[in-house]
DNA sequence: TATATTTTGTGATTTGTTTCACATTATATT
DNA sequence: AATATAATGTGAAACAAATCACAAAATATA
């Protein structure tokens, strides 16, 4: 029900994601500190913002001191879990599917599509470094894979029937490419990515604020 | 400076995007009037949240007789300037630059990428539909369609580079795939798309929410 | 035509978020 | 060791967003 405000990602939480990004720039960089206004003026934020945002989440520093930037990156991850890889099945082998699976970012950061599935038997084979299964093998490898989480790319019109197959077989959370409002219940969490969106807002600012 | 706040999608413009998404699926059942109750149920908000975004936009609905869904669609693409086709280029033809040229959704919103650009050579071709190009003959193509925006889908390492060709040669908005905090001028609008935040956040959310 | 009903539209109020201001503390300097 | 400096951490204040509450208006009903 409470569809949009729940699914976003909290602007505290993409703050987080940014101060990461940035960290690890300053790393590589060379720095092994960091003061919150470094991070905010790297992030865009004030320096009240990144320690408030720090304070929320129990993140402690140093008082003259700073941050040290390996502390800082291991409490993010500690409350991203990363402790263990996390297993996330595909659906839909198409266009957006065979980037996604092929996106190397997503094992850096300990997310692992263990398989993907395609109604289409063409799309079935092992070309793409993981298995292309049939529907009917999804609950296995859900099973098998503790999987709770699903990366949805299916074309619009197929996009509820999958996500019902997903939920039915134990799925709790969904990214979900389709531009459709999908009917979940509300304890599933549906993260709806809109690329037309996306790409209509930069073409809106550009035209507006300036 | 203010890069965070200043280039996500507004909440507002966000939701505009969901009324809009609801409001074509109420069509297609056959709907040819929807009250501010039956789109926030759909879109997952209050009435009063609806009632106050068109407020806010001027959209006027009919007090008792709610809202012709036609005039909505076509108030809704007002703001989006949705009178003129909007030309873009894409700048990496690896694998999501592949996907995204060929997306149909961004043709039927009017947004049409009239190129796309990469170093690599084997990549130039026309196999995609349309012309894939060397870097050198950007300029030509952003003036010759009056390009705005670009997409930018090259290698992290890479993105500044592009990015500052991109300003250079007069773009205004970015819709950026890359990881990577792009620093550009404050004029410039920089749309960043990260999507292993995104999948993250899912998984963020099912092991904390429930 | 008068009255009841339903829904919009929007100020007023509440709730949430960001910024401010400063006490606190770690480090540097004398 | 005492003092100055520079940074964090966090309540209080300011600002922004969402909800409430109800007047206004359109339609339906009697
Ligand atoms: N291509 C893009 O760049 C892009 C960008 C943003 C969003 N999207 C969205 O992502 C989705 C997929 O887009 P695409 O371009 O990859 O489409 P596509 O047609 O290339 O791929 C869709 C795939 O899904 C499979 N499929 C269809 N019905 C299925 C079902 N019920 N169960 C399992 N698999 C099924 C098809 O066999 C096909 O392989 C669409 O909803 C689209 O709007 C695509
Ligand atoms: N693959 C995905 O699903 C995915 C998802 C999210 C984000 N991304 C991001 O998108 C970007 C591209 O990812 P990809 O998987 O498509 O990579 P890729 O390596 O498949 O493609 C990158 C393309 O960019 C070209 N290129 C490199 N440097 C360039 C330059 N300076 N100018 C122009 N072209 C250049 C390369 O020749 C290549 O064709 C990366 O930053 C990645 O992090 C990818």
């Amino acid at each position: 029900m409470k569809q949009i405000t729940k699914y976003i990602i909290r602007n505290d939480l993409k703050r987080l994601f940014t101060y990461r990004l940035c960290l690890i720039g300053f790393k590589r960089k060379g720095f092994d500190r960091v003061y919150s206004y470094n991070l905010g003026e790297e992030a865009g934020v004030t320096a009240e913002q990144v320690r408030k945002d720090f304070s929320v989440f129990k993140i402690k520093g140093n008082k003259k001191g700073g941050y040290k930037i390996n502390d800082l990156l291991r409490s993010i991850e500690e409350i991203f879990k990363y402790q263990h890889n996390q297993h996330v099945i595909l659906v839909g082998m198409g266009n957006i599917g065979r980037a996604l699976v092929q996106y190397k970012r997503f094992i850096l950061r300990k997310m692992i599509i263990v398989a993907s599935f395609d109604i289409d038997p063409s799309k079935q084979s092992k070309r793409f470094g993981i298995p292309v299964l049939p529907m009917d093998m999804m609950s296995e490898i859900i099973n098998k894979f503790h999987v709770k989480v699903a990366i949805l790319a299916v074309p619009e019109i197929s996009a509820q029937d999958a996500a019902n197959k997903l939920v039915d077989k134990g799925i709790t959370g969904i990214l979900n490419f389709a531009p459709v409002i999908l009917k979940v219940p509300d304890e599933i969490i549906v993260n709806n990515i809109n690329l037309c969106d996306e790409l209509e807002s930069v073409i809106y600012y550009t035209q507006k604020v300036m």
